[in-house]
DNA sequence: GCCCAGATTTAGACACTGTCAATATTTGGT
DNA sequence: ACCAAATATTGACAGTGTCTAAATCTGGGC
């Protein structure tokens, strides 16, 4: 394993935000200056494909890592700042498409999001 | 209102399935081979600040724009290659944040994506 | 019918996110 | 130390979308 794949992997040593591909690039580049962008592309494709990593895309903007891989989860996401939180909603087994519904798919996951603004870009606060 | 948006709001009349904004500009080109890129967007746009459409983005790859905007539902979708359903799951009632999952944020909607293979890509045929 | 103000359209440049190919460098085994 | 293989770097490229400046069109008032 290189510097760069470690300088990499270390930015997500304790953090539990979700960060996008250009977040990680200078994360990384504070410890590692003269790491490239493709790199930081590269590596985050190879811990995807190695299951370290989930890609989260969720709504505009960048794609998102997220390091919890070990709990299946779903999101709550800020749609001011596209912070995104991880969560487990109640009720999910009662959730599912009846055969009418399926248009023949063959069904392999669900992927939920919840939509708010985070306490930092109004939330709980007022209403606009 | 002018030719142009006419041209765009055309492309939704009959139609129903969710196209990307490529697709629509080259619908319109048929009817009005002038149009310009920009113009499809800012119309597109328009018609979503309007309530006329539901701009979509699932997955990679481009924004999807749906006509279906006087029913609530989710969407189903083909991860090989993009194509869109709408779908209205069972189980909705039940799903739902417990206030510790909320991290204060004030919620303001749900997305539910279906993920799986189109008939076309493979849905109900095999595994590979 | 003409004119003008405001809205709309256009072309093209630009920005962002991500990918790729070619080359250079590093790594680890022998 | 050498060599083959893996990895990193640079910079070009691609897809999607936005923006600006200039041209054009529209519709109301006369």
């Amino acid at each position: 394993m290189s510097a760069q794949r470690r300088a990499v992997v270390d930015v997500f040593t304790g953090e539990h935000v979700h960060l996008t591909a250009d977040e990680i690039l200078l994360q990384a580049r504070q410890d590692l200056p003269e790491i490239s962008r493709a790199t930081v592309y590269n590596t985050l494709a190879d811990l995807v494909e190695m299951g370290e990593l989930l890609a989260v895309s969720a709504g505009d903007g960048p794609k998102r890592y997220d390091p919890n891989v070990t709990r299946p989860h779903h999101h709550l996401m800020c749609t001011r700042c596209g912070e995104l939180k991880d969560v487990v909603p109640d009720g999910l087994e009662a959730l599912n498409l009846s055969a009418a519904e399926l248009h023949g798919y063959r069904l392999v996951g669900v992927d939920i999001t919840f939509r708010g603004l985070c306490a930092d870009c109004g939330g709980t606060v007022h209403d606009a």
